[in-house]
DNA sequence: TTACTAATTGCTACCGGTAGCATAATGGTC
DNA sequence: GACCATTATGCTACCGGTAGCAATTAGTAA
């Protein structure tokens, strides 16, 4: 009886339960009403062959293909995080994750989401920072009729498609704890002007700043690329001032590494001499001599806001708790890296 | 004329191009003859709506999803390397990839990446380490008729559905490069004993050792768990013996990190005074101070192959041409974390 | 028991492609 | 110009589900 490639259809379980299609349609989607009895005998069927429902057709028919999809720039150990809290979750609601990576400061980043959205014929699609930071890609989607949610900082979109990064409060913490040692040399390394995240960081540092009546001079500000060698040669550039930083807050993790190192090399003692913050808190920010203290992101958190938001855009009929979160702030946390401003 | 969503159809460009959706399915597949001007026609047709055929649909009729799988345990830095160059290729070739994450130490993986495959229609899977080295994978998925390839260092399977790791060669090269430095008291942080990887490199590293007449004690070999926890953990072990070992293997990058912390801790100082090689070259092994000795995956030639194998198995009547390299060799990289045995 | 309404279940037309087979158009050859 | 072999194109039946509507059965009141 069963299909020729061994895989059993629904015509298949109709046949054993000796219902109709339509009926086991019902069953499945537990719709609307069978009766109790014609149920069990096609939930029986089902489990005697074995049967799931073949995604194509399901797709095909319903309009539905049961794929979302998660769009990034370059899987970072950040990305990571947030893909695996996503997966487990989108699994137990029956759906799969294609995965894409564009090239982010490109003219066509758009394009290139919107076609793999369409290709892959997505009923969603999440988008993690930096491709998330394009205002211009919700549009778009939004225009193709695609839910999709943002991970992003930046503001101009409902609230019900936005996951956003909060730097203020961390980072006024974290300036809180470097004033408090006694620091008021500061040096600042942010990613590429052109990430959304790193301009918002360098904002949030200069305000944090102020309130406590320090300024940050440009010369004390050098653009780094969110990597290891960008770190070492921002590094290099601020600590061989004749009038060095006393703290440095490099944007991410990885650029703080390139931090430590330059460090030694030039025989200063963190946090003796120096003082380092860093931002993301990814694993490897605590297997650094000294461990960095660092801002962490919740990614998890995220990963399950981002999540949920996507799926409320589906069942916006049910009884999905509205989701009113879209906040999400990041911790400091002050480990052996940072302490008082030397000479003190 | 165009479909009520906005996305046109076949149908859409068959009826714009004047011509009968058959005709339209042979210029897209460019299979059987079609005359130059009505493929013209066609292929403007085509152009004009921006058309692009339904995933499913297409699915559906011809039974191939267009969808690759690529399953691993967790996502870890090796997981991104491959990730990222498998997206590149595969989506070249038409296909999308779907991810899946399953619990590797576990009775029921197998049924795990079985009814992933069949759940999302997979055309066909990548399998990593350390799910791939389970030899029933391969088994189980060749009787659901699912194309796959495995990643690992276990053989037992056709070459033309294997990546295959080889430890040896770079093992002994790294032990030569130690045993040159006057080394003879070898400490080795295994991974855990469930995965193969982990056996294997310390297999091949006793072997290695044995070539220069050295032994490895059981009392030298700490079994950690691939973290940086473990890492610490196995190193104070090894270290705070009273005769403890000149150079340390740990099996794995983020280990190493732990050694170098805990040498750290004790005043010892790397290579001066304890020599430490790691194996992965993961980007974070040059983050470190020092720069760790390691060995490096060739993880883009690995997405590589694995990826043209996979693709093989449904290309199996065009031209590609047989792919008959099947053996990965890691490389060892000399750098700041060995020197010569303390005293010499 | 009958009539009538509500609850179940069946029939069928899609969804948007693919591919076998039939038919029409084209091209040579004598 | 007729005839036949090719070549190009059209017709149609699926693929395996979903969902509107019709038909049937069960349930209840009169």
């Amino acid at each position: 009886m069963i299909n020729r490639d061994g895989t059993p259809t629904i015509n298949d379980v109709a046949a054993l339960a000796g219902v109709h299609k339509r009926t086991v349609t019902r069953v499945m989607n537990s719709s609307s009403k069978v009766k109790a009895a014609t149920r069990a005998k096609v939930e029986q069927a089902i489990e005697v062959l074995n049967f799931s429902p073949n995604r194509q057709a399901r797709g095909l028919a319903a309009k539905r293909s049961f794929l979302l999809g998660l769009v990034y720039d370059a899987p970072t150990l950040f990305i990571n995080d947030i893909l695996k809290d996503t997966l487990g979750i989108i699994e137990d609601e029956g759906y799969e994750l294609v995965v894409h990576a564009c090239h982010y400061p490109s003219e066509n980043v758009v394009k290139d989401v919107t076609r793999f959205v369409k290709r892959a014929n997505l009923d969603g699609v999440i988008v993690l920072p930096p491709v998330a930071d394009i205002a211009d890609i919700g549009k778009e989607l939004q225009k193709a009729g695609c839910p999709y949610v943002r991970v992003t900082s930046d503001v101009s979109d409902e609230t019900s498609r936005l996951v956003v990064t909060d730097y203020l409060s961390a980072i006024s913490d974290m300036t809180r704890h470097l004033v408090e040692f006694g620091h008021r040399e500061f040096g600042f390394i942010s990613g590429p002007n052109t990430h959304l995240s790193s301009r918002k960081r360098h904002e949030a540092f200069v305000q944090a700043l102020s309130t406590h009546g320090i300024e940050l001079p440009a010369e004390m500000v050098v653009e780094g690329a969110y990597t290891f060698d960008s770190g070492l040669m921002a590094a290099n550039q601020l600590l061989s001032r004749e009038r060095r930083p006393t703290a440095i807050f490099a944007a991410n993790d990885e650029m703080a590494f390139g931090v430590i190192k330059v460090a030694n090399q030039l025989g200063l003692k963190i946090p003796a001499d120096l003082s380092l913050v860093s931002f993301d808190g990814t694993p490897f920010s605590n297997f650094a001599v000294p461990t960095l203290s660092t801002i962490i992101r919740p990614t998890g958190l995220m990963a399950k806001l981002a999540t949920q938001k996507m799926l409320a855009q589906f069942n916006s009929g049910s009884n999905a708790t509205h989701i009113s979160e879209t906040m999400i702030s990041p911790q400091f946390e002050a480990r052996e890296s940072t302490g008082p401003v030397p000479g003190r």
